[in-house]
This record gives C-alpha cells, structure tokens and sequence, in this order.
DNA sequence: CGGACAGTTGAATCAAATCAACAAACGTGG
DNA sequence: CCACGTTTGTTGATTTGATTCAACTGTCCG
C-alpha cells in the first residue's frame, strides 16, 4: 500500500510530466516512429540494447527514463546521458552499439529500424533534417556535459544536474528524481558518497529540501551555473 | 581477452574521429564545399567563431588544427574537441553559437553558408546522410571524451590523448604536438602543471620520450587506457 | 641582450575518493 | 502483518591525486 508504488507512480508520473518543453522533438518524427515501428515495454533496470551490440534500431522514450552508458574494465560506469520522454536516442552511425541503453523505470518506447528510417529519410528530406537536428540537440547536450565534467565543483555538478531535471517538471520547484545515488554519481563523475553530501550540504544552504531520498523541492533559482 | 576486446572498443571510439590524416570523411561534402563555398585561412589563435555569434556557416579543416571551446564565468576554459584536417564543425542547429571556434595553428578552412547546405541538402538525399554521419562522429567523439572526463586519472586521459593523436600521424610512434600544454590541460580537464607532471612521469616509464616539448615519440603501444 | 612566453619542478593545500559504519527503505516469505 | 535480509542512502574518519602557489629553466624573437 505504501508502496503501491514504483511501478504506478513512475509510469504516471513520467508520462504526466512528459508534457512541458522538449517532450515533442519533431512531430515528423513521431510520426515515422508510429508508421514504420512498434512500441515495446522494458522493465526497471532492463538492457535496452548492451554495449557490442549490433545498432539496428532508433527508440524514442515515450515514457520512463533510459540511461545510456559505458562500462570501464574495472567495473566502473559513466552514464553519458538520460533521456527522458520525447528523446530520441540509437541513432549513433557505428554498426555496432559504443554504448548501453538500460531503463532506470520502467519505460515505453517505439522503436524502429534504422535501414527503414533511412529510406523514409531518403524520399523525405524534411524527415532527414528533423533527424539531423535531434542527433544535433544530443550533441550540444553533450557538449555542455563535458563543459560539466571538465571544470566544475561536486556542488556545481549536482545544482546543474538538478536544474536540468527541473526542465521535465511541469510544477516547477519539485523534482522527483527517477535515478539512483549511483546514477547520478556514474552521470556526473562522483561518487555516491559525495553525491549524497553534496546533496545535504544544498539542503543545510537552503536551496533545496528532501522529501524522501527521491523528491527535491528547490528553494530558490539561484542553483549557480 | 574479454579485457582486450574492452579496451579496443573503446579505443576505436575515441579515435573513431576522422579516420588517419587526410582520410575525408565524406567525398559528398567536400564536393558540396567546393561548390557552395570558398575557403579562408585563419592564423594561429585566430578567431574562428564566438560564443554567442549567429551560427551561419559550417567548416571543414584543410589544414592545420582547430579547437571548439567554452570560456567559464571565471576564465576557465573548456576544449571540447580539437578538429584536424577533414573534420568538419559548425553543425550545431542552434541560430547562435554556443562555443568558440579558435585554430590552434596556422589554418585553411573551406567553408559554406548553412543555408546553402540545406537546399543542397533537401535536393540530394546522400548529402543529408552525410551530413548526419559526420555530426554523428564528432558525437560518438563526445561521447568517448565524456567517459575519459567522467572516470580517468590524469595519466589515463593524457595516454588517451596522446593514443588518439597517433591517428593523426602517418609516421606511427611519432607525435608532433600542435598545440601547447594549456590547451591540452583544458582538453582534458587538467592543469598545466599536472599534464607537465604527466608527461615527465609516462617519460620515467619509458613509454614515452619527448624531442622538444612538442615532439613526443611513444616507445611502446602499451598505452593503457 | 633582455623581455615575454611556454614548460618544468617543488612544496603545501584541498576537494573528492576511499574505507568503514550506520540508518532507512524495500520487499519477501513466514 | 511482522521479522528479516537486501538494497539504497547517509555520515564520519582518513587518504590521496590533483590543484594551487611559487620558483625556476629554456626558448623564441624583437
């Protein structure tokens, strides 16, 4: 009852707050996920595609949250990226998957071959322009990543991290955070432990109060670039 | 063996950039370069494009090197990527740019209106395809550049560095370095001083033996990623 | 020659990692 | 429903790798 639960709440929650800005990409896109591919459902924690793969398919979130990541030989992760409802993401030009896509919820996706969309992309400029421009918007997401990870503070990373979440809430002010401890430690180059001290460390700053380890109200705009 | 397969991938991943020196990327482009474009040439630590300019034009190398960077509030500097001769940059969708474009050396760039490209592009599908593949290298170069950041030592990422430079150079084992120590502190998100440090230390190891502090040859593969 | 960079090296400091407990939340099965 | 083990998150003590501050060397070029 209590946690009647993770299962019900992420699923509407996600899909709920999938709403605001960049939920929709490109209409077009959507359209051609709907024509040329069919949906699939992944459970929590569930491998979309593993690193070494074969790439033979485009997803888009529908609702949920995806992870992409890398695996390093000694076991650590880095998490390049989350991509939340509205994103695109499988579209890397290599044979073969660089990276892993697992689900940090349980998520809805359409998906559809690449070979397919490459024709469609072929007859229909427009739908090659509009793929264009999401792998551009991935790529300058990624770009202020490695700005992130270059030069900033534990406390830097997490205040952006938090900002940018805030972006897929309709009701500005709460976050309701999808990932884990580590996730956000494997995304932004720290450790859980620092993570977690960093977030208490924003809370005794006033900026931002817990409600449960997964629920961040933020106190003011000032989350500092 | 598991191991080696590891270490490849994402070898290949990091250096997947442009392939050896002058390799295009894609006779397409070029083509379309020549034909809509002109080129200019750009002197050392000439400005290519600014943080914040409309972006109008895309580029590609003819010669020499460029770097994509982000000045910080505090001065700082982050380099995203350098480019080498074939790579082409510019492609962020925004209207303005939200990185500098500076030539580390002496440059010849070819370079055409964006616009002109897109027509091009909504005429002649194969020009579309090669446009996405060519964002969807600098990306996958993104990618592995966020890992090294997210996770590496220090002598981790300037190995990587030099292993990816070694791409560029059809004399193996032998890397002449274009650029100076600041910019490969900022590439890496180092200190001047600890990439010297670096480089002293891999020169201990012997893996490492420098000619000038711009010409490094590598004695062993052995670069450990 | 001398001044300005570019690069190296050393010593002290610090932010984050590591090591180590502990607490809280979850969920499973009696 | 509760007891119990497991996972997830927090906190503390200590270590450490990289930064910072500072001095010094080499090199290029007027």
């Amino acid at each position: 009852m209590l946690q009647s639960h993770l299962l019900d709440r992420s699923e509407s929650t996600y899909s709920a707050l999938s709403a605001p800005d960049e939920a929709m990409p490109d209409a077009s896109l959507r359209d051609v996920f709907l024509r040329l591919g069919g949906t699939i459902l992944v459970e929590r924690n569930g491998e979309i595609y593993a690193d070494g793969e074969p790439a033979e398919h485009v997803y888009e979130v529908m609702s949920g949250v995806v992870r992409i990541c890398s695996y390093l030989e000694d076991g650590r992760r880095q998490i390049c990226a989350f991509h939340f409802p509205g994103d695109v993401f499988g579209f890397e030009l290599d044979e073969v998957h660089a990276f892993s896509a697992e689900a940090v919820t349980p998520c809805k996706l359409a998906m559809a071959r690449k070979s397919a969309f490459k024709d469609a992309a072929s007859r229909e400029p427009t739908l090659c322009a509009a793929m264009c421009r999401t792998v551009a918007t991935s790529f300058a997401q990624l770009q202020a990543h490695v700005v992130l990870l270059g030069h900033k503070s534990a406390q830097q990373r997490v205040t952006a991290f938090l900002k940018a979440l805030t972006r897929h809430h309709a009701n500005a002010g709460v976050v309701e955070l999808p990932m884990s401890r580590q996730d956000i430690a494997d995304h932004l180059g720290l450790t859980i432990e620092t993570v977690s001290r960093t977030i208490t460390q924003l809370q005794d700053l006033g900026v931002i109060s817990l409600e449960g380890s997964r629920k961040i109200t933020v106190r003011r705009r000032q989350l500092a670039a």
